[in-house]
DNA sequence: CTGAAAGCGCTTACAG
DNA sequence: CTGAAAGCGCTTACAG
């Protein structure tokens, strides 16, 4: 066994131990090149012993592909996003790309961070994010990258996005809330500036004006559980009370429906409704059993691959639908018609 | 305003533009360079408007710094992971350091994933995750990366390692457990090739032992709320129920207390008393309130900083300490002294 | 099937 | 203070 050497082993090392040049060495890393089966092998093998590996960077600068795709993700405090940034990622890898991530602050300027990121020449670009300016979009388009936001439609029309069908969703979150007897309906915002919440509002205001209610609106003014709470804390310490709430994303509705049940002693659904949107894993927990609106994250990853693979494709936002998931903060009926036995027991 | 340009303006482009050498417009870029005040700002103002800025790529050919540090992580469901990430890039990012970040499947195999990663030669690998064999810390040694483990302590004692003390943490969990009263100890085990899992569990055998209790093990098999919810239901179903069950991570125990009160009918912490560690979010949630032993993040963010700062100390695992988060679910003194209203009233 | 050579976009001694 | 030149580790026409 030879002794490792200091620095690392490069495609000329490794030519002249076989004596030969270093486009043999490169022309066996590459699937397509016309070379010698033995050659190849040989290759390989020397190739495996040594511990070399083609350097990315430098295949990148004369490819022009780097096979990164940047991320830029701004609230990983959002259970949601993680969950997307796995799925993205794990998509990614097997059709050869590897993920470089840029953590934002919630709210605060991404443009730094994203110059950084663009400096890598990643071959697209993934805005996976609340509030963005336009600026991004110019960014990344004097840079030549293309750029895809994920779960924001973003003001320029000529940008790229994948989102989901925000409006109807919280549109027939609305309606089946009203069947249910909603009569106050009122809204947590997240952060105002981003178009998911300024889509779901609309959307589920719009349902109940058609039923001839008007949404009170709470703004909570980040998307974090204790916003969540303390909006709902306004929204129940107040005149009148509402009887159904819809939080902009389910990391705000679970933090309503904690202080309505725990502060104001409120029984839900029975008293109050209270829904969310995304359908973070959390919704799912029995503890919470929260109404919402499911976002289609596979089907959105699935075409997000899709753009990346076909990148012709003309701009535009990409809709999806979004799904309805009726659990236990809603009622189906109104309370009224119910009897008292519906409580649920906590005994064996 | 001239026409863009469309392809990439590089170092050229600008030097022909203003008549100088290339050296002179990356030296406007290099702070400590040799260059007239004057140049400088004319190279940057020109730069600016032309959208140009160096590709790292190149440079970092050069150089050898790619200002890249590899993250792998494996289990971004757990909420303490992405929870880790957050604080990990966004300590990065001052430093100057980009992300790169690749998701390896829970319990699948780190190192196709690992080799990719390591072709775009970062200057130190992270891996943020559970089971990994010495294969890892072998990759890298082959491709001269330095790696940290964070959050596991690795088998090769020669590997650095930034772990919480889990040995103690769930010794003072236990202890704080028997003076509640436990006498019928359980753990629930996640991964069992995790030293998390490992530390964690023999901590709290040997702190009961001491005290003359055995612990009965259930293994969950990985660290999700799921499998927390069936190694309970296998705990609570068989015949003699322990009174206090500790997750091996807080995901594990939260999903316990679900079965526990919700399928078994249990008050806790009156009947059973659970707990957990890590100390997510959710824990901390008043829906969950759960117990649990909280893994120093911040400092152990910190100290992963350190050791990217000051490369040259040595190996070897930094523990620290971890902190007892006494909440809802578990008993400060035995239940027999108690009285019937120390049960929560539901209502207002 | 293989090699010599140019070049990707930068940085950095070395002169001047 | 600035420029010419070598070179980082590869890939890829172009010959042969």
């Amino acid at each position: 066994m030879p002794s490792r050497p200091s620095q690392r082993v490069t495609i000329k090392d490794l030519a002249r131990e076989m004596g030969v040049s270093v486009a043999t060495i490169a022309r066996a890393f590459h699937p397509e090149a016309d070379i010698a089966v033995a050659t190849r092998a040989a290759v390989l093998r020397l190739a495996a012993e040594r511990g070399y590996q083609p350097d990315a960077l430098a295949r990148s600068m004369i490819t022009g592909r780097t096979r990164i795709v940047g991320v830029v993700v701004a609230d990983l405090e959002n259970p949601f996003y993680p969950m997307v940034l796995a799925s993205l990622s794990a998509a990614l890898q097997p059709a050869g790309f590897n993920t470089m991530l840029v953590v934002a602050e919630a709210g605060g300027p991404v443009d730094p961070a994203l110059r950084l990121l663009l400096s890598y020449r990643p071959e697209y670009a993934i805005i996976l994010a609340t509030n963005l300016t336009t600026e991004a979009t110019r960014t990344c388009a004097a840079a030549q990258v293309p750029l895809l936001y994920f779960n924001r439609a973003p003001l320029d029309t000529d940008a790229r996005a994948v989102v989901c069908d925000n409006l109807g969703g919280a549109g027939s979150l609305a309606r089946h809330m009203i069947a249910g007897g909603m009569r106050h309906p009122a809204f947590i915002s997240g952060r105002a500036d981003t178009s998911t919440n300024q889509e779901r509002h609309e959307g589920f205001r719009t349902a109940c004006e058609a039923a001839g209610l008007t949404v009170r609106e709470e703004a909570a003014q980040s998307f974090t559980y204790a916003a969540g709470q303390q909006a709902a804390r306004r929204l129940l310490s107040s005149g009148e009370r509402p009887d159904g709430i819809m939080g902009a994303s389910d990391i705000l509705a679970l933090g309503a429906v904690d202080v309505a049940t725990r502060e104001f002693g409120l029984q839900i659904p029975r008293d109050l409704m209270v829904a969310g949107f995304d359908d973070i894993p959390m919704s799912a927990w029995p503890a919470h059993d929260l109404t919402t609106v499911q976002q289609p994250v596979t089907a959105m990853v699935e075409r997000t691959l899709a753009w990346i693979r076909d990148e012709p494709c003309e701009g535009g936002t990409l809709r999806l639908p979004a799904r309805l998931i009726i659990r236990g903060t809603t009622r189906t009926e109104p309370a009224a018609e119910r009897t008292c036995n519906d409580m649920k027991e906590e005994r064996a």
